[in-house]
DNA sequence: TTAAAATTAGGACATTTGTCCTAAAATATA
DNA sequence: TATATTTTAGGACAAATGTCCTAATTTTAA
């Protein structure tokens, strides 16, 4: 694998795991097993890693939207797909968030350039989610629909990684898939 | 004012604004107006003022939830009083986020020591709305219902955060409002 | 007024940070 | 094989960090 792929990987995990800030060159040197001073042949800056792994981000998320497109038999499948990331995911969630959410919050807190970057990968899932709930018969208030369930979800996502409680995770996401079912009877009548 | 006061208030506004990390001895020095090694002979350590910062927010809120407790003529009115501080500090959250998750996202990514102190924020609001949907007779599950409203509040003040938009912040609070009402409905049949 | 205590200013300290340079090594090309 | 290009290691650099010391100043108490 090439270098610059692996600072990219490792950069992502442990802004992840620990925050762009508190994440240092020497940190993501030590993973990828090269000297310090060989980053610059790679990436000028810290910002310019933050803006590679951004994109990574992006194109991966991108990537499991299709892929949710095609699994979904229905709209309301496929927004299921997107509620269940959160069992899916939740080892992760509870040690660090949601990587979407900590990230925005922290680029923000920051006043750091790459804010509106990261927040594509908001928007990404809001412009997914607004196309399936008008999929659904709800076209007047798609957008509107898709940005509660993003918000319900982020905020699963913050008392998780808070209170670590597996039970609380499962019963929302029940409540969150039945939510769609009434939607979609609403839409069948 | 009291100097260690006035380095606590400080501190606070300034972890709030910028992060616990991001935020140094010598930023808070230049608001405070006093010399960066002063701060020894009040605190020994950052993570010191960290503590004492938490402390102040946990009785600060303890006050407020005492004061809608005063005000609010029923249940259901103290647990809108929670649900309109979205409202109430629009502006900040907008900039800052939740005080409150934010500041136990960023530890939790610090694996910091003072994680479970920052979390009794969250169990604060978290007992105390429990208790309030046993007033309005969810006795039996009163502890689901507080943490699907925390959660809720928390997701609406992400995505505010994230995306600033005023009419997201209003929908959602009215709903939570209605949900709250509904609720209530349950409770007198 | 004088002595004691509390508070402050200023700077030393080792460490870490992001950035940047240069010479050596590895790889590819002729 | 010989040359050119790509990639690397190691370290220099100034700035900033949290921590800690000491001497001076201010405030309090006798």
């Amino acid at each position: 694998m090439k270098t610059q792929t692996k600072i990219i990987e490792a950069a992502d995990q442990l802004f992840y795991e620990h925050g762009f800030e508190a994440t240092s060159f020497a940190h993501i040197a030590e993973v990828v097993n090269i000297s310090r001073g060989n980053f610059y042949y790679h990436f000028k800056t810290k910002d310019e890693i933050l803006d590679a792994v951004i994109l990574a981000r992006l194109t991966r998320t991108e990537s499991m939207l299709d892929q949710w497109e095609i699994e979904g038999d229905s709209a309301a499948d496929r927004i299921k797909s997107f509620i269940k990331i959160l069992i899916v995911n939740q080892t992760k969630i509870m040690k660090f968030g949601c990587p979407v959410g900590t990230l925005s919050a922290e680029l923000i807190k920051l006043d750091h350039n790459a804010q509106d970057d990261a927040n594509k990968l908001f928007t990404l899932f809001r412009v997914w989610l607004k196309r399936q709930f008008e999929t659904l018969g709800h076209n007047e208030n798609a957008d509107q629909l898709a940005m509660h369930l993003l918000g319900r979800s982020q905020g699963v996502a913050s008392l998780t990684n808070a209170f670590k409680d597996e039970s609380y995770v499962q019963s929302e996401v029940n409540q969150m898939c039945d939510w769609v079912d009434q939607l979609t009877l609403k839409q069948i009548h």
